[in-house]
DNA sequence: GTCTATACTTCGATAGAC
DNA sequence: GTCTATCGAAGTATAGAC
């Protein structure tokens, strides 16, 4: 019971995460993270054994949070568009509190999983497994139309994480007038995204009214494919 | 009329393009991008200066390729929602031809415009601007409902770049059985996109039926602002 | 335009005292 | 657990001959 706690590896851990948001895995400098956490770099080789180990730790550490958050609302007794709404809510809100989280999450992605080992690999995994529950769920009572959940995971999360990650270049790019900065807050991109996903899921109660003029019979098509399998646009 | 051609200067962009893509900026090696042109390195400055030169050239040559495609279906005769389907398409079929791009377009996005001059940074500009042209067009003409065109851009663009970009890590996910890789190939993934944002831009012609309960009055909201603007779900 | 050789710098990592 | 000092590898860039 109390100890001064390990404060040492936490400090690291921060700075770790804005140094490789800022600058990713080859960019980023041992020496800067140490610096920024007032810890010697003996110290940080110490805990970490070495630059590759403490960038698994950070990103262990990320996506265990964020998989746990999105676990607590597909778990939550929720019709499925509310869970929907609350996930697309609840990564927003997590983007809020580690905001460094967008950058690392892109390079990593663009890294194709270099640096990570299987269990850094399998925390990072959990995040769409948790959003592709609450789709499927949702799909098997009814209440979405048969999707990809993969797909509506893709559709959900990763303009969440490029508007956010995006928020440098934007500024840049208003700064040096290339674009209009066009009062696209953080709240209404979220709102954006929920009516985008609630529109996107919605299972179609009625027969086909409007919208799509060509249709030819009625609903006699296949079982689980939906209507997006089937028909090509412009391929 | 005919010298051998600047042979040299295409391929090594081309061979930067992929090594810029596979590990950044930080983490390209010149050496390699030399190599993998079967150039020499001093070759390699003569031509572009520097890395930064070289990346810079590499950007705008990729952004203004992307950007011209899509101001041309944005400049074609077509319904709007048409061309909405078209611009999926076409960044679809860039992404085919252009493997590298969207980890490179990533990587740059949580790199917030470092190592871009302002040359560079309008021709990415270029890229949201054609796409926003085509929405704001289709509001205009009451095809589309009054959504925020930016908003509109990340929805369609981030799934496909950030779905094409995440390839590596979902194969590496599936050999590591942490994820099935599922069936979600490239051509069902477009028309998840297409229709997506097709129900996310759909005018409501009719009044609303269902598919949301609480309504209380009729349409009397305010003028551009869409019903997203208004309604807070879950902040 | 093309090549070899190399100058200059920076970075990850460790040795070893306290 | 903490610090100083430093090694060795690797990287960008250029000088200068052809």
């Amino acid at each position: 019971m109390g100890r001064p706690a390990r404060v040492s590896p936490d400090r690291i851990l921060a700075a770790a995460a804005l140094e490789f948001a800022g600058r990713g895995y080859a960019g980023a400098r041992v020496d800067r993270i140490a610096r920024r956490a007032r810890v010697n770099k003996a110290m940080l080789y110490y805990h970490f054994h070495s630059k590759q180990g403490l960038y698994r730790a950070l990103l262990r550490q990320i996506f265990s949070r964020a998989s746990e958050r999105l676990r607590a609302i597909a778990a939550s007794d929720r019709p499925p568009a509310e869970k929907i709404d609350r996930a697309i809510a609840g990564i927003a809100g997590f983007i809020r509190e580690h905001a460094f989280f967008p950058a690392i999450m892109l390079r990593e992605v663009a890294e194709g999983g270099a640096h990570l080992d299987r269990e850094t690999l399998a925390t990072l995994a959990a995040v769409p497994h948790a959003v592709s529950a609450i789709i499927a769920d949702g799909i098997s009572r009814k209440a979405f139309r048969p999707v990809h959940p993969l797909a509506a995971y893709f559709t959900m999360l990763a303009p969440l994480v490029v508007y956010h990650a995006g928020a440098p270049i934007r500024k840049e790019l208003a700064t040096e007038h290339l674009v209009d900065g066009g009062a696209l807050s953080p709240d209404a991109f979220v709102r954006h995204v929920q009516e985008t996903m609630r529109r996107a899921l919605a299972a179609d109660a009625s027969p086909p009214r409007r919208q799509r003029p060509n249709r030819a019979a009625g609903p006699s098509s296949s079982r689980v494919a939906s209507r997006e399998e089937s028909r090509a646009r412009i391929p």
